[in-house]
Parts: C-alpha cells; structure tokens; sequence
DNA sequence: GAGTGGTCTAGACCACCTT
DNA sequence: AGGTGGTCTAGACCACTCA
C-alpha cells in the first residue's frame, strides 16, 4: 500500500519499493515482478499508476518487459573486453583485423557483413583525414556479429587517392585486413587516435543491435596516421552492455 | 492528425511527427514544442496519449520539460576532449593534477571536494589492487566542479601500506598531485590501465551531475602500476554529454 | 489568474502468449 | 479461454511559473 500523506507520488513509491526488492535479490534476476492487475490490488492505485511505476524500472534498466507474459527482473549479461592496444603491428599480422581476433580471444564465432561505396567528404570526415571537403573517400560499412547477433557497427572511411587501385576497395581485403593493405601500398603507421564518447543508441541503431531499454552505446573514432597525414577513419558503435574498452598507457 | 488505420500508435505518430521538425530544425533548438492542450486539439487524441509521446521525446533525448513552464527543443551542449595520455609524466609534472590541467586547458574555474577514509577492500577492489580482501585501503573521494557544477565524480583507493605516514592521507596532497606522492614515496609509475564503459546514471548520480534525461555516463575505472604492482585505483565518473575521452596509440 | 506540466481515477478494448 | 501487457478515453485536481 502507498502512503498518501508523504507528497512522493504514488507510481514512485511502487517503482521504489520493486526496486528494493530487486536490489535485495528478493526479486532476483529473471523472476517475475507481479502482473499489472496484481500490483492494482497490492497497491489500491489504478493501472494507469501502476504502469507508471514499471515503465520507471524499464528506464533504468532493472526490468524488461514482454507483451502477454510479463516483467522479469533483467538479467546482466556477460562484458567482452576489448584491449585497444591490440592495433599494434606485431598483434595485427597475426589475425585478420581486430575484430576477428578479438573473436578468437573470446571464443565466439565471428561473421561481418561489408558494403563498400564511395561518398564526397562532408565537413567533419575533412578535417578528420585532413582532405578538402567534397573530395571523394572511399566508405567501408561494416556490420559484425557473434554467433548471428549484431554486436558492432562500423563505417570507415579513407581518401580515395590511397584506396585507388588497391584490394581496400574490394569486399575482402585479404590477409591481415585493411591495416596491412594500406601498409603495403606504403602508408606506414605511425599512430592512432581514438576518441570516445557515449550517448542513447538512434532508434536504428538499437533495433539493429537489439539493444534492451536503457543501454546506451559507446561510440569510438578512431584515426590512423602516417608520419605524414591521417590515411583512414572509422567510427564505431558498440552496445555498452556487452562492451568495455581497455588503454594501456605508459607512464613515460 | 494521426493515422487511424495505419496500425501505428497514435502516441508514436505524434511523437515521430515531433521528431521530425526537430530534425528538419522547424523546431528549432530551445524552441518550446506546442503546450499539451493544444497537441491534444491538433492530433485529435487524449492528452494521456499527448503526454506518451512527449514522454517518447523525453526518453529519446529531444526535448526537455519544464513544470508550469512548457517542453522545449534541447540544445545540445559543449564537449570537452579529454586526453588520457596527460598522466604521462612530463605533463604531470607541470600542473597540479589531472583535472585541474584539463581546466587550465578547457579554460573554467575548476574546484575539488575531497573526502578521504580508510576502508577494507572488496572482492574488485581486491583483485585490482591485486590484494587481500579485507585489507585496508586509504579511499579518496573526490566531487570536481567546473564553475561551480559539477561535472566529475572520483573515487580512488590505494593500498594503506603504500599511504600510510604521507601527504596521501591528508585532503590535500600538495604539488603535482597524487601521483608525484606516490613517486616520492618511491613508487615510481611505469603505466597506467583504464577500462571504459558507458551506462545510465544511477538516481543518485543524475542527481550530482544534473544530469538531463536520457544522458548516460562514462565510466572510467584506471590503475596504476609500478613495476612491481598496482598502487592506486581510480573509479571516475563522468557525464556521457560533456566528455569525450581520447587516446593515442602508437602504431609500434 | 491563467497557462503550463504532474498526478490520478475508472473504466474500455486490443494484441499477444500460454494451456 | 484466460492470462499478460499495450493503447486509449474523458474527465479531475494539484503544483509550478509568469505576468
């Protein structure tokens, strides 16, 4: 039951109340919350309310809810770990890119989808790569999974005048991906920036991620530079449940 | 008016009909959308179902609402790029700390809460410190401010041996900050960990950070290693729509 | 005081899932 | 068939803001 005379509405205190419960394990991972007609009664306020109180547990995260079964406590799921330092050379020879080896390192088998076009740089790919705005770039769209689930979104982009004539602008590009293509047409290496931030997922991006309520994605630019000028960007969007990154940095 | 065949939701046609003059820009950012009463005469729907779609916009980050006052087109806010590789030594030495270096660069008046206690570690703190559980560390807790807001929360914890008859016990620990104690100390930082995750704010974290809706956070959990084993950890929280984190790797 | 959003009721019917 | 959540109405009163 609520109590009337405290001024904390009446959909909160029941959202409170199912969250401490929750947080106590009383209602534990997967259990069913009470069903909205139940919670009427437990309660005396009116379904309107009720689903009030649920719709709060949905936007924190503590509930998800399934038309014509229920609410269920959710359940957390497992973190993949991605160490960031692997872009290194001696890493990067060994497999096929970073995202197939970090397929093996977790142990799930890997499938990406890849779409290749070319796209006019817009103003923020031109002072990413450092190139005019309007001149062509070369655009990878790529869609990987694990085990048939869409795990990762990424569109990397790269002057065209680096990718003419090279296997970049091809689907496959060979052995020890898009790094080593661009290495071997003479495009050393030297460094790459990656810059993170995290937002809500766009209502595509979370239908294609199949993101539950309230997980947002973490979105990672990363460029890479030769001694002389960038040579490719590539944005990325991970779910942050199932993503953390990991930097390792010197001291000096 | 909204679509009574279509099978869509009166509430989401609303609400998708909003979103698309936000996008177009017809509703500019800070412009109020049309007051509740009115959508209810424009749509021809309930206002519960007026109140749904405002609430889809909510949760999607569009629009902030304002009791007594109306609902308004957000304005998206300035990020401030944080990079990771200023713990280098060289950079640390010049300034009094992380933070108050990222000040000096972002140019606002900084300001630091600092608590400090002594705890027993848990099972994560443990295993990252890479100690027993229930050994006691020195737990600094800290709340950063940029022109009187908030906008970092900070938590690290070092292992007692390592504080104990230093300035690393006192609130505050002098010039170039934690880590030129610790090296006083003769701990002499080789690397530092960070691992990155993004996740909605909890109550208490949106409340601190004021956090708008719909903003998630990133969490930034960093260790420091000696040569011979971690010293310090740091669980940093920070507001996904005013940070972005950098880093640079090298390409080896 | 008039307008705004916030809380709340007591219903109705629909869509989905299970048995 | 009988349970679940999803959509929807037509009201009421309260709390806040601004002129």
């Amino acid at each position: 039951m609520v109590d009337r005379t405290s001024g904390v509405p009446a959909y909160r205190q029941v959202a409170d109340q199912l969250a401490a419960q929750i947080s106590t394990g009383e209602l534990a991972p997967g259990a069913p919350l009470p069903s909205e007609r139940e919670l009427v009664d437990l309660f005396g306020i009116s379904r309107p309310m009720v689903r009030e109180a649920v719709k709060l547990l949905r936007m924190r995260g503590l509930v998800d809810v399934e038309h014509g079964r229920g609410a269920f406590v959710r359940t957390p799921g497992q973190v993949v770990r991605l160490s960031r330092n692997r872009l290194t050379r001696a890493a990067r020879s060994l497999n096929k890119g970073a995202f197939l080896g970090d397929a093996d390192a977790a142990g799930f088998t890997p499938s990406v989808s890849v779409r290749v076009r070319v796209e006019t740089a817009d103003e923020r790919v031109a002072r990413l790569l450092e190139i005019e705005p309007g001149n062509e770039v070369l655009v990878r769209d790529r869609v990987m999974s694990a085990n048939g689930l869409v795990v990762q979104l990424a569109v990397s982009r790269l002057p065209r005048d680096v990718t003419l004539g090279t296997a970049l602008e091809e689907i496959e590009t060979g052995p020890g991906g898009a790094y080593a293509r661009l290495e071997q047409a003479g495009h050393v290496l030297v460094h790459f920036d990656e810059t993170v931030s995290a937002r809500m997922p766009s209502v595509e991006e979370q239908a294609q991620l199949q993101l539950p309520e309230a997980i947002p994605v973490i979105a990672v630019t990363r460029v890479a530079y030769t001694a002389d000028r960038p040579v490719e960007m590539n944005d990325m969007v991970l779910a942050a449940n199932r993503y953390e990154l990991h930097y390792r940095l010197p001291a000096e």
